[in-house]
DNA sequence: AAGTATGATAACATATTCGTTATCATCCGT
DNA sequence: ACGGATGATAACGAATATGTTATCATACTT
């Protein structure tokens, strides 16, 4: 029997015809700004359950924000990034890492 | 008769017992970044219609974030802000001007 | 005066986030 | 094996953001 073959998520993300390059760089963004965000809590030590703490964004909320299940809003991102020492800012594009 | 004391925005910001710091922060933050914004579509010389055609966000939602009526997704913010250039970025607390 | 562009706003529907509470599987240390 | 901590998830309601369409007052130009 022929094999099925399983997309990737590559083959997705390079498809043009499904995700515009505007998409595209507008998700890889996301996962890049949320993977910091994961890196500064784990950095500091903290738990879900104790950055929901000192936050007040409740666990189940951290949770998903982490695991890409949910879009924050920049106010609930700032209310977690702050106690972990961090804070957003609007940069030009040419200075991008 | 004695005159009713106006509270300035000021005075609402300044007392702790309705405001704590750390909403004040958030609050003094949201102020600063959408002020950004304004500026560099202003800069680029640009209507509130033109950027919600090239960014896929609609006038009367980018009126709204303008005059602080909503606090934007970070998906919006980036929508908004890639077309004129910039990005959004996390930064130390530290790094702070 | 007439026409055009602008930012703001209204009203409503839709979509999404977040709170709340609870639970689950897994891992780790005892 | 047990208990504790962890991240993930479920279900539901409440709150909020955004889309959609239309309109308004103002400023500007001709």
């Amino acid at each position: 029997m022929s094999q099925k073959a399983i997309e990737t998520f590559s083959d997705y993300m390079n498809d043009e015809e499904r995700v515009s390059p505007a998409e595209k760089e507008r998700i890889y963004f996301e996962i890049s700004l949320i993977g910091k965000m994961i890196e500064a809590r784990e950095q500091k030590g903290l738990s879900q359950r104790e950055l929901a703490e000192i936050s007040g964004v409740k666990q189940p909320a951290i949770a998903r924000l982490e695991s890409l299940k949910a879009t924050p809003q920049i106010d609930t991102l700032f209310k977690v990034l702050h106690p972990l020492g961090y804070t957003i800012e609007i940069v030009p594009l040419a200075k991008e890492r």
